[in-house]
DNA sequence: TCGCGATGTATCGACTCGATACGTCGTGAC
DNA sequence: GTCACGACGTATCGAGTCGATACATCGCGA
C-alpha cells in the first residue's frame, strides 16, 4: 500500500466532514486545498471513492437534475430538489458522497494519530490541510516531525554535495543552491508555526477556560 | 509516452555524455543533481537503460573486478585496468554505459529544439541541469517559458482562491499563501538568472570574439 | 442551430516509487 | 577468527498515480 492513498483518503473523508459532495467537486476541492503543491486526477479520485464506499466509510445518496425543465434564469444554486429517479449516467445525474458514522470515527483517529515518520513526511501538506480539525498536541508534533526531517534532509544533500562540488558546473550549483534554499526557508516558515503554537497552547493553559478569543491566525510574517 | 520518461533519458544522455558511468553511480549522481528536487528510483532507472540501449543511444561495456586480488590500501580509484571476463552479476561485474554517436546527436537535438510547453514545464529541473551544454539563446528561452507558465499557474490559483477565500479556515489560508510565495519567490529567482543570461548574452556580443573569459556564476542574489 | 466549454462520471495505458531479492566486498565489534 | 552490518551493484514486482480520453448533458454566444 502506498502511502499516497492514505493521504488522498484522509483528504476526503477530512471535506466530506464538513459536507457532502459529488466527485466533480470534491476534486475541485482538493486541488484548491492543496493549491500548488499537488493535484490528484479522476484515474487517482474515483478509485479512491470507490474504496471507501466499499468499506463502509462513506455512502452515496444520488441526486437527479438540478431541474426537470426550465429554470429560467439563476446564476448560481447548488441545492436541488424535486424528486424522480436519474439514470445515473445520464441527464445530470450526480453523485453525493457523505460520511457514515465509521467514517467520522476513522477520520478522528487518523487526525490524532502518528503513522511512521515517512507517512507523515510525505503527506505533510494534507495533514496541514486539517490542522484546524486537530488537537494543538497532534499539530505541534507533526510539525517538529516535519522540521526534523527537513533538517536531515537538507543535511545529506549538503554532505553529499561538499564531496562533489569541484565537479559540477556552474548551472547545477546554482539549482542546488536554489533547492537548499527553499527548503531552508520551509524549516524557517515551520519554525515560526511552532512558536505562534505554542503561545497559544501557552496562552490557553494560563487563562484556563477564561473567556479569551483564540488568537485567529498562525500568520507569521517573514519579510518577502 | 509520459514525460517523465523522456526527462530521465535526457538526464541519463546528459550524464553519459560527460563520463561513461554504471547504473549505481548513475543513480546516485542524478540524485545529486537533482537535489532536493526530484529522486529517481532504480525502478525506474534500469528500465530507461534497456531502453536506450535498445534504441542504440547508448552501448554497454562491461568491466571485470576493480582488482583481481590484493589491493592493500588507497582510499578511492575508479578505473579497473587488468583482464577477464566477470560473470554479469557476482564477482562485481558492473556494467558500465556509453553514449554512442545516435546517443550523442539525439541528446543535441533534445537539449536545442523545445518540446511542448508541458513537457518544459514538467521538466525544467533537468533541463537547467544541463544548461552547460546548451546555448544561450535556447537557456533564455527555457527560463523565460517556465516563468509564463509559473505566472499563469499563479494567476489561477490567486484568482481561484480569491472566489472561496471566505470558506477556509485559517490553517488552509496559511498552507496557501506559503505556496503562492514559494512560486513567487522562484518567478523572482528566474527574473534573476533571465538577467544575467541576457547581460552576458550582451556582453559576448559586443566585444564579439575578443579574449574575454566568460563571467563564470549565474550568481544572482537576492537577500536571504 | 451549431459548436464550444463547463459540468459530470469513469477507465486505460504508461509510468513511477518503495520494497525487496540476490550477491559481493570491506570493516569493525566481539 | 568470524560474523554481522552496511556499502556497492543489478534487477523486478506490486501498488499507486497521472494524463488522455470517452461519453453525456447543459448553457451560452455567434
Amino acid at each position: 500500500m502506498r502511502s499516497r492513498s492514505v493521504v488522498l483518503e484522509t483528504a476526503i473523508l477530512g471535506l466530506l466532514n464538513s459536507a457532502p459532495l459529488h466527485g466533480y467537486e470534491l476534486r475541485k476541492r482538493l486541488n484548491l486545498l492543496l493549491g500548488s503543491f499537488r493535484a490528484f486526477s479522476y484515474g487517482t479520485l474515483y478509485p479512491a471513492l470507490k474504496s471507501l464506499v466499499a468499506r463502509g466509510l462513506i455512502e452515496t445518496t444520488e441526486r437527479e437534475a438540478p431541474a426537470p425543465t426550465g429554470r429560467a434564469s439563476g446564476t448560481r444554486q447548488a441545492g436541488a430538489k424535486s424528486s424522480g429517479k436519474a439514470p445515473l449516467t445520464g441527464r445530470r445525474g450526480r453523485i453525493v458522497y457523505r460520511l457514515t458514522a465509521d467514517g467520522k470515527e476513522h477520520l478522528q483517529t487518523v487526525l490524532a494519530s502518528s503513522g511512521p515518520a515517512a507517512w507523515e513526511d510525505e503527506n505533510f501538506d494534507v495533514r496541514f490541510a486539517f490542522f484546524a480539525q486537530t488537537d494543538a498536541e497532534t499539530r505541534i508534533r507533526i510539525l517538529e516531525g516535519r522540521r526534523t526531517r527537513l533538517t536531515e534532509r537538507l543535511e545529506a544533500v549538503r554532505e553529499s554535495a561538499a564531496r562533489t562540488r569541484e565537479r559540477l558546473d556552474e548551472y547545477t550549483l546554482e539549482l542546488q543552491r536554489h533547492g537548499l534554499e527553499q527548503v531552508e526557508r520551509e524549516v524557517r516558515w515551520l519554525d515560526g508555526l511552532i512558536t505562534t503554537e505554542r503561545d497559544r497552547a501557552l496562552g490557553r493553559a494560563r487563562d484556563h477556560s477564561a473567556g479569551v478569543h483564540d488568537a485567529p491566525a498562525p500568520r507569521n510574517k517573514e519579510r518577502g
